[in-house]
RNA sequence: GCGUCGGUGGCGGAGUGGUCAAUCGCAACAGACUGUAAAUCUGUCGCCCUUCGGGCUACGUAGGUUCAAAUCCUACCCGGCGCA
């Protein structure tokens, strides 16, 4: 059966990883690599989606579990499916409520992320004593029961329910339903789950297989494995020889060995199939993750942080509200071609967060979300042109330069 | 002029003899945020010393009572209200 994506590689760069693609999807091309921008909600937030096309985005990534409790599954695909429904005409993608597996589980009531930091902090490991009793999510072989964040109610995910829901909301790209582990399980837990999201990345791709919706929509089977090497690789084996349209590499990282885990995995995926990998992130994270051959990447980072004041800059990461903006009519970020950039000055975005005006959010994201996707099509430019490793360089020595 | 209520940290506003450098909210200052439980959360917030801790100056002003006062008394200054 052929895919309904097709995935066609462009130029590989020197060290046998990294490459530049083309992804076509029912709802048109994706220039790899490329950052997919994060619409949980059928809305990237703050954003319309004139100004999410303009800022550069090819692609919109929402979420099965949220749109499933909120407005309901079967109302976006009577409406259309995700796209129509949110007046979103390019590609789209659907995450199968696996991160949600995690967020509201073990990660629940604190402040553990999925990347793990290099130094623990002791304020986190107190953190984490959190009742089992109190968290949102309940995993067991068959699935997950997890009780709504809004009103309590329970709710049930299983690897062919999370693909029915996708089913109907319809995007072009749909994940398996896995289980995203805590950086701080254990290596038999992170064993255990692994066998456990294997068996499920089985069960969803033979929903899909079974249904007619296979032929407008990828499914992307989902490598895991934590920090751990071996499992890593027997996971990224595993999942390779499953007919899956395309690869997620998700589940926890350290910082510091976030580039060396991608590795495992995408030197053992097959080439002619795109792999994103999930929920990554911040500049440096996705040079390392573009260099070891990763294609698409999401992040809430850049509207969250957005939302919060913190803006990107060539610099580093600065945050609009300190006093020192106060005053200051030069742009976020001189030389940027952003919307923001081009109208505003940081004085100004200062001002609209201060007065807490919710077009500040606007603002920001605008300029978050267009800093990081065009930081990565720079990415992509130079790997045609054979410049990444300078282009790297030059990017990481200022922007971490503190 | 008489009466009355009140004057607390940048602001609002608690406190009404000791546990008060003073609850709380706002503002301010800084930090966090990686498949969105998030337009959220955390910390600091009189001055000085290196943190623990210690020192100093403070609750309109000046005196007083008391072992001890933002809290009680007296006078004065200022403000609101009422009566002339």
């Amino acid at each position: 059966m052929t895919s309904p994506i097709s995935f066609t590689l462009e130029q590989e760069g020197s060290n046998g990883l990294m490459r530049a693609g083309v992804l076509t999807t029912p709802h048109g091309v994706i220039h790899t690599p490329a950052f997919v921008t994060v619409g949980t909600k059928a809305t990237v937030k703050a954003l319309s989606p004139e100004m999410v096309k303009g800022l550069g985005a090819e692609v919109v990534l929402a979420n099965t579990y949220h749109l499933y409790l909120e407005p309901g599954h079967k109302l976006v695909r009577d409406s259309g499916g995700l796209g129509s429904f949110m007046n979103w005409s390019g590609p789209t993608m659907t995450d199968s409520g696996g991160f949600q597996v995690f967020s509201l589980g073990s990660a629940y009531g604190t402040s553990v992320s999925k990347v793990a930091k290099d130094t623990p902090d002791p304020v986190d490991d107190e953190q984490q004593v959190v009742d089992s009793a109190v968290k949102l999510a309940r995993i067991d072989e068959d699935g997950v029961t997890f009780k709504s964040y809004s009103d309590g109610s329970e709710h049930r995910f299983t690897p062919e329910r999370s693909i029915e829901i996708q089913h109907a909301i319809g995007a072009d790209m749909i994940f398996a339903f896995d289980e995203c582990t805590s950086p701080n399980a254990t290596y038999e837990y992170q064993k255990e789950a692994l066998e456990r999201t294997h068996r499920w990345a089985k069960r969803s791709l033979e929903y899909h297989k079974a249904h007619p919706e296979s032929e407008k929509q990828g499914l992307l089977g989902i490598v895991q494995g934590g920090r751990f090497e071996d499992l890593r690789k027997y996971s990224a084996e595993l999942i390779s020889s499953l007919d899956f349209d395309g690869f997620g590499i998700g589940g926890s990282f350290t910082k510091k060995d976030m580039d060396t885990a991608v590795g495992w995995v995408t030197r053992l995926l097959p080439k002619e199939k795109p792999r994103h990998l999930l929920g990554i992130g911040e500049p440096g994270d996705l040079f390392g993750a573009v260099e070891n051959g990763c294609d698409l990447f999401d992040c809430v980072a850049p509207t969250r942080l957005g939302r919060n004041g913190s803006v990107y800059t060539r610099d580093g990461r600065v945050n609009i509200l300190n006093a020192r903006f106060r005053e200051d009519l030069k742009p976020i970020e001189v030389g940027c071609g952003c919307y923001t950039c081009s109208n505003y000055s940081r004085a100004y975005v200062a001002h609209l967060f201060r007065a807490e005006e919710m077009f500040g959010a606007t603002l920001a994201s605008i300029h978050n979300l267009y800093f990081l996707i065009h930081l990565v099509r720079d990415m992509r430019e130079a790997i045609l042109h054979g410049t990444f490793a300078e282009m790297k360089q030059r990017f990481i020595t200022r922007y971490y330069k503190a």
